[in-house]
DNA sequence: TGGCATACTGTTCAATTGAACAGTGATTGG
DNA sequence: CCAATCACTGTTCAATTGAACAGTATGCCA
């Protein structure tokens, strides 16, 4: 993988990369070879090939040849294949948000990278409510990132404790494992029946208030 | 706008949709109609055009007629044009990232209105090191997104005062405008010379350390 | 019972678009 | 000074692909 494959990138051709990533992002797929041509002038469509064969070559486009429509340039590899779009389901999920076809309320589109995730990690989001995680620096408000998997003790998950569901950190004493909020006010939760960890807490968004 | 155009689709639709939002995510580019066809397995490539026909009378989809290779689908217009790329400038920005041409570090995704802020807004990032926020609930790693606009009393800014770079919050005290730690243990600080205001923060990205 | 939408089959045509070929001139590195 | 890369012009061809036309069968609504 080139580490930073812009860096060997000629001015020109940094342009022509800008201008199929802008096309990319405003309208969903990457221009024509002619698109490209009309938006810089060329009086000749083989300028603007010349250019993707050369990013390409340079790993800063991947070329899908042949195939029409999308047929060259595609944005860089990492950019598009790590983009998640992680379904929210509210702020108390009434069932388990993995298994059930519940709908969303919505898609939260965040990359891979910048959540330190896999590219094929499987998230949900959370919005939350209340001030019980505010010792984890978790607020009234921020939606969560998690993961369904097994949480190590001392992870933030979300879990269904007797039919509620609630974000807490999850510990174990004595084999026992148990519920804490980050909060002196609330109490340890000890399930009497069941505990269903629905996810583990992988990141967080926050919108800052208007001050 | 239709509310949730969704509703109004039928099954068959919905997995239509389905595949060309998933293609879409996949490749950087939408299907062509030949490729709904194979992939639901239509002897004719009609049963492919009669669905999008549907899908973008209803809303669903939106249709750039003729152009060929995008030519059809394209995504659910809100979510494309709302994904915003933000420029990660490091960790003590050394210029004014507006201003300069500075390279940034990297991209970030995140749609706008998971952000609240308008899908034009222009956001950079910072990657926020040290302890001198905790108070605010900003944590070291954090990254903080950013607009370039004038504060209001009580914002947390990222300000480049004296020369140095921090993220603090912005106060006026009888018309004279300072800076604060939401830290107990850092001072405030008064401007000596200049106070030049980087950004406003709107929002936060944490990765959460595993346990 | 007729009209309309859905969900397809099967075929043909034209437009869009990628790709190749044959050049020119400037620059740069060995 | 030669080779390679860059940055183009100008033309032609073939593949991909969208679009249209003509049907069939089903279910639903009124």
């Amino acid at each position: 993988m080139p580490p930073t494959p812009s860096s060997e990138l000629t001015a020109r051709q940094r342009e022509v990369l800008g201008f199929v990533r802008d096309h990319q992002r405003r309208h969903g797929h990457p221009p024509t070879t002619r698109e490209i041509q009309a938006h810089f002038g060329f009086a000749s469509q083989t300028a603007a090939v010349d250019h993707l064969r050369a990013l390409a070559r340079k790993g800063a486009l991947q070329h899908h040849a042949g195939k029409a429509r999308g047929h060259l340039p595609a944005l860089a590899a990492a950019l598009r294949t790590s983009l998640l779009e992680i379904p929210l389901y509210g702020t108390i999920p009434a069932g388990l948000p993995t298994a059930a076809e519940q709908e969303p309320d919505r898609y939260i589109s965040v990359d891979a990278a910048s959540l330190g995730v896999s590219a094929r990690a499987r998230l949900f989001a959370l919005r939350v409510r209340g001030d019980s995680m505010t010792g984890a620096n978790i607020l009234d408000g921020d939606t969560v990132f998690l993961t369904p998997r097994d949480p190590r003790p001392g992870a933030i998950v979300a879990a269904l404790i007797d039919g509620e569901s609630t974000l807490k950190r999850f510990l174990v004493q004595r084999g026992r494992p148990f519920l804490r909020a980050e909060n002196p006010r609330y109490p340890d939760l000890l399930p009497a029946t069941e505990l269903i960890i629905q996810g583990v807490m992988v990141g967080l968004l926050r919108q800052q208030p208007a001050a």
